[in-house]
DNA sequence: CGAGCTACACCTAAGTGTAGCTCGGTGCCTTAGT
């Protein structure tokens, strides 16, 4: 089979990118797969290309809805009409049609918790299933535990589909990462597909402050030096709006801000501004990223550190995709770690809540008792005043799996140790990497278990950086006047030429 | 931890200082009634 001759046809490309002809090659034999590919090297060819050459269909579980949405119009884009994202997007009476006639589908992209539905499982399962992929699958190990639970269970459901042939892909999965992938997915043999996460065209650089005033005015200047595009990640949604509104005013860029805290429509708007080269900057928290194909990023700068190496790597991941020089800064004062050590304090259920809890649930079953028929759940359904629906949702799942109030308590209280402890070794190796002395991309390829094989020229402040190169050169506007036509057009169609 | 808010003391009244509190990140999914 010519896997060259499909690619023309239906992606008009000529040749592979690196990895992807072996991954392909490895799920078309049968093979459960595990693929690594560094961010930006075509991942969604390596499932949508064995599409083509299977009977059954493909599913796609996918962490968010801007991706799936993305990832449906690209495919709808190249003339692909089989293709259908099932999720909250989709009204009543569009899912239902969609399910009728689903055996009609050639790609279908789901959420985990979309999957987790049991009249959705049982509708999938009269599927033939040709390629289960997990797109992003280190959420598996990064959110499944706590935030996003229905991440665990993807094994569970793919057991229930009859154990069709799997692909996890991801851009940062150490070791440990991938054996929570396996576990999950409830994989036996599987094949690791593994490229190195380094981005020699990424230079790193860690900028050492002494408090928050120290800390603004070098945001500030770095930023009326920096060639933009770029992006800068805070750990607070409020400053970050306060700072886009700052460097609107104190500098030539157009500068956006992006967090959970925006409805659905004006984030996909602020993409897109962003994508379209109207937003140069974009002053973001950690819900901007994933699935950002912008190409010429020229700087990622984080106000706040990161809660782990993974975190790091992929944020700054999206700067200089089209492979030219590009640098991630970290602006860093002492005091800065006890700011991600309070958000995990805070994120899962404390001892006093959890006693709380206990309680509630000891007084719902006197009243379950008394009016016989009326059901746990709805006891359980609203978070209470005072609870985050994390955790919430974390102690109705313990409460649940558990014989009585005792193995309940026990239960979640040796689960949050645990969790906390791990996240805790997590910041702090995080917190190592910034404060260790010698190269700080053999630092990082080391925490990945790699080595540095090749000579970067520009690598790290420790090894020596010249800053020239990443600044700005000519004013945004002289900028705009020089693009060509094809780009020109880009701009005023807010279209994709390629 | 630390920024930022609120309440309150001070007591010619108004505006200021401060103690004490809260909050701080990621995303799916909600199947109602004329």
């Amino acid at each position: 089979m010519n896997l060259e001759k499909i690619l023309y046809e239906k992606f008009s490309y000529t040749q592979f990118r690196n990895g992807q002809r072996e991954i392909i090659e490895s799920v078309l034999n049968g093979t459960d797969t595990i693929a690594l590919l560094p961010t930006g090297t075509g991942k969604s060819l390596c499932y949508q290309l064995p599409g083509y050459l299977v009977d059954g269909c493909v599913l796609i579980i996918s962490p968010l809805l801007s991706l799936m949405q993305d990832q449906v119009e690209q495919l709808r884009a190249k003339g692909e009409k089989r293709v259908v994202a099932i999720n909250s997007f989709l009204s009543f009476e569009e899912k239902k049609q969609v399910l009728r006639n689903i055996r009609y589908y050639k790609f279908i992209y789901i959420s985990p918790e979309m999957l987790h539905n049991e009249g959705i499982k049982k509708i999938l399962q009269s599927l033939t299933i040709s390629l289960l992929v997990v797109d992003e699958a280190h959420c598996i190990s990064q959110w499944g535990y706590d935030f996003r639970p229905d991440y665990l269970e993807i094994g569970t459901v793919r057991k229930q589909l009859g154990s069709p042939v799997t692909l996890a892909l991801t851009a940062t999965a150490r070791q440990e990462v991938r054996d929570d992938i396996k576990r999950f997915l409830k994989l036996e043999m599987v094949n690791e597909i593994i490229f190195s996460s380094d981005r020699p065209n990424i230079a790193y650089m860690v900028q050492r402050v002494n408090g928050y005033e120290e800390k603004r005015t070098t945001l500030l200047s770095l930023v009326k030096q920096l060639q933009g595009p770029g992006i800068i990640y805070f750990s607070s949604k409020k400053l970050a709006d306060e700072w886009a509104k700052l460097l609107n005013e104190a500098t030539s860029y157009n500068v956006g801000a992006y967090h959970a805290g925006l409805d659905m429509e004006q984030r996909i708007l602020l993409q897109q501004q962003f994508l379209f080269n109207e937003l140069d900057i974009m002053c973001a928290t950690s819900a901007f990223g994933m699935g950002i194909n912008k190409e010429n990023v020229r700087f990622v700068i984080h106000f706040h550190p990161p809660v782990d190496i993974e975190s790091y790597l992929q944020e700054i991941g999206r700067a200089g995709r089209d492979g030219e020089k590009s640098i991630a800064i970290l602006l860093y004062s002492p005091d800065d770690i006890h700011l991600q050590m309070q958000l995990m304090e805070g994120e899962l259920p404390n001892s006093l809540q959890i006693e709380y809890f206990g309680q509630y649930m000891l007084q719902a079953k006197v009243t379950i008792n008394n009016k016989e028929q009326s059901s746990m759940d709805t006891f359980l359904q609203q978070p209470l005043d005072g609870f985050s629906e994390v955790q919430w949702r974390l102690l109705r799942k313990f409460y649940l799996s558990s014989r009585d109030e005792n193995t309940f308590k026990t239960s979640i209280q040796h689960f949050i140790e645990k969790r906390k402890q791990w996240k805790q070794i997590k910041l702090q190796e995080m917190n190592q990497w910034i404060i260790s002395s010698g190269c700080r991309r053999e630092n990082m390829l080391h925490y990945f278990n790699e080595e540095k094989n090749i000579d970067v020229l520009n690598c790290c402040d420790h090894c020596g950086i010249t800053m020239e190169i990443y600044q700005k050169v000519h004013s945004i506007k002289k900028e705009r006047l020089k693009l060509n036509w094809q780009e020109r057009l880009q701009e005023i169609f807010a279209i994709s030429l390629d």
